[in-house]
RNA sequence: GCGCCCGUAGCUCAAUUGGAUAGAGUACUUGACUACGAAUCAAGCGGUUAGAGGUUCGAGUCCUCUCGGGCGCGCCA
């Protein structure tokens, strides 16, 4: 619609008009587009007062109802009722389609994202990397790309030098078998504060993944099952999310092709020896990057060069997306420059998505110190709640457990992608679980509401549009908007666009069920209900894109 | 010390990417369920956008400095 206002602006000045300097207005009285003059003046040298009434005087359109020049904007109102038939017929041809796009042209995308440590517990910070991606996945989807979905599981490390070391001091498999990741996380934070008094044991422990990575069978078979059963642990919490993976090559899975990379930057000359250990100088604003220990050992950045490399091979991305958090930005900074420095010219195609961390009383959480808040938890919790709510507003309700599981996983992943900015998160979950307000079970209850109206109302035939109030035109104006909100979510790789979009719109839609009688008008009721109809199509699939469920009756 | 991120209403966050009068939610105060689901709606209260300069028709947004918070800074990931 848009197109169509720069299409009769365009021909009907002499000025060249882009179609990014048409705005919508930040108050309906202001019109339904406007278009502000100000670097118009310049190029023509009248005062933007001036364009701003040349223009307006000179449009005519049969689409547009009045044009007004007010403070040096052109301000425009549509017809509402031809915009809302066209609106409204293109939804309800598009169904669920309505927005997808080819903007993507079919490039495949991999991203890195959710990448939980084996034998750690899953943490509020990989899920905010699995919610994230998850979404950014589907975006991608709908706007025309290829989503790659990367599980890039922490298996391999010193750390599970530390934990073998650990376990082989104070572990049963009796114990590990009955709980793992409880187990393991027990043994690895015992590990950490006697290493606080005994640093040998650190020693022992980087030893232990030496031992690892060169193949000691009985280290392997112990870190093969603490994998394991680690696994199945994370897919209990995968499966509550709904989310899959198109690959789980952990960092172990480049441990054999490791080798050839080191000899690459030694054959281009990018390797250079430092106390010992073999580096990459990666420019004066950054510290080197540590390619090889000086035990021989390799490190994470070894890895996730390795790694990129093979994604690249195998999938021969146009981008590839990493979702982690902040705190490793200077790591992906040296990543990039390292694969530069080996003169590929698609290191600039890694991006790095970073986001803020979860803190806890001001406080990062680190899990060696036991400062941990278990996903599961809060989950089960949510889940929880959201069966207390329906027992108490709809006990009748048939499929409970399954509406619970929906209405309280969708308050944690809404809670986390509505705002996407860097800054970190303060944990409270109380908030999380809020169901009033800008909250994941506002847009299900929105949603819900509106089928039922759909239900009630039966079938209704074809629609005309005889008049649009006030109420109704607000939603109309979000509803046009889905289209330009999932690229813009798509191309920045930030679901909080779309998570407010739902918001805004189920507020309209809200604003508009409390003040018109829907079902009571005959003569306005078909209309009406295809304008439910379509609400509930956009609210369910802005959900979808941000990995939530939108449940008929809740 | 250096680098990156951030600072907007009591609290949590927006602001069409440089545009008009800085908006929502929450909390607090009040009103609305024999029209469709009150997990809702309607109204009120709440601001020197951390501070100071600068860039220009125009700055919460861009530049510089100061203050405050977070994270990172070769043998962890």
């Amino acid at each position: 619609m848009k197109d169509k206002v720069l299409e009769v602006l365009q021909q009907n000045t002499t000025v060249l008009i882009e179609k990014n300097m048409i705005e919508i207005p930040a108050y309906a009285h202001l019109g339904d587009y406007s278009l502000p003059c100000f670097l118009l003046a310049k190029e023509l040298r009248k005062s933007p007062n001036l364009i701003a009434q040349e223009i307006a005087e000179s449009i005519q359109d049969p689409s547009i109802e009045k044009i007004e020049a007010v403070n040096g904007y052109v301000n425009i109102f549509m017809k509402r009722n031809a915009f809302t038939t066209s609106i409204l017929t293109k939804i309800l041809q598009h169904s669920n389609n309505y927005g997808s796009s080819n903007e993507g042209g079919g490039g495949i995308v991999t991203i890195d994202l959710s990448s939980p440590n084996i034998a750690k517990p899953f943490s509020m910070g990989h899920l905010r990397s699995t919610v994230i991606g998850n979404s950014i996945s589907f975006l991608l989807e709908k706007s025309g790309f290829q989503p790659v979905k990367i599980n890039y599981l922490g298996d391999w490390g010193t750390q599970f030098g530390k934990l073998l070391v650990a376990y082989r001091l104070w572990g049963t498999e009796k114990e590990v078998q009955e709980s793992p990741i409880k187990t393991l996380l027990a043994l690895y934070i015992r590990f950490h504060k006697e290493a606080e008094r005994d640093d040998s044991l650190n020693d022992e422990g980087r030893a232990a993944f030496k031992s690892l990575e060169d193949g000691d069978s009985d280290s392997l078979a112990i870190w093969k099952w603490f994998r394991t059963e680690s696994l199945k642990e994370f897919q209990k919490i995968y499966d509550l999310l709904g989310v899959s993976f198109d690959s789980y090559q952990g960092e172990a899975y480049y441990n054999d092709k490791m080798d050839s990379i080191i000899e690459e930057l030694q054959h281009k000359d990018v390797l250079r020896e430092s106390d010992g250990a073999l580096v990459v100088d990666v420019g004066e604003d950054m510290p080197p990057c540590l390619i090889k220990k000086s035990d021989g050992a390799t490190l994470y950045a070894t890895r996730d060069i390795t790694a990129a490399l093979n994604r690249k091979e195998t999938y021969n991305f146009v981008k590839s997306i990493y979702v982690v958090g902040n705190e490793q930005s200077l790591h992906f900074a040296q990543l990039r420059s390292v694969l530069k420095k080996m003169d590929y010219a698609w290191a600039e195609t890694i991006q790095h998505v970073p986001f803020g961390l979860i803190l806890k009383d001001g406080k990062k959480l680190s899990t060696r110190k036991g400062k941990i808040i278990l996903l599961e938890e809060v989950l089960n919790e949510a889940i929880q709640l959201a069966e207390a709510n329906i027992d108490e507003k709809n006990p009748l309700l048939a499929n409970k457990t399954e509406v619970a599981k929906a209405v309280g996983v969708g308050a944690i992943i809404f809670s986390d992608l509505k705002q996407h900015r860097k800054h970190d998160i303060e944990f409270d979950l109380e908030k999380m679980l809020q169901k009033e307000g800008e909250t994941g079970p506002y847009v299900q209850y929105t949603h819900a509401r509106a089928c039922s109206l759909l239900r009630k109302a039966g079938e209704i035939g074809t629609f005309e549009v005889e008049e649009v109030n006030n109420y109704e035109w607000e939603v109309i104006k979000y509803l046009e908007q889905f289209p330009d909100m999932v690229i813009r979510a798509a191309l920045q790789l930030d679901p909080s666009i779309v998570a407010k979009y739902a918001i805004d719109l189920a507020q309209a839609f809200n604003s508009f069920y409390g003040n018109v009688q829907i079902l009571t008008k005959p003569r306005l009721m078909a209309y009406r209900v295809t304008l439910v109809h379509c609400v509930i199509i956009v609210l369910k699939e802005s959900l979808r894109l941000l990995g939530i469920k939108a449940p008929n009756e809740m």
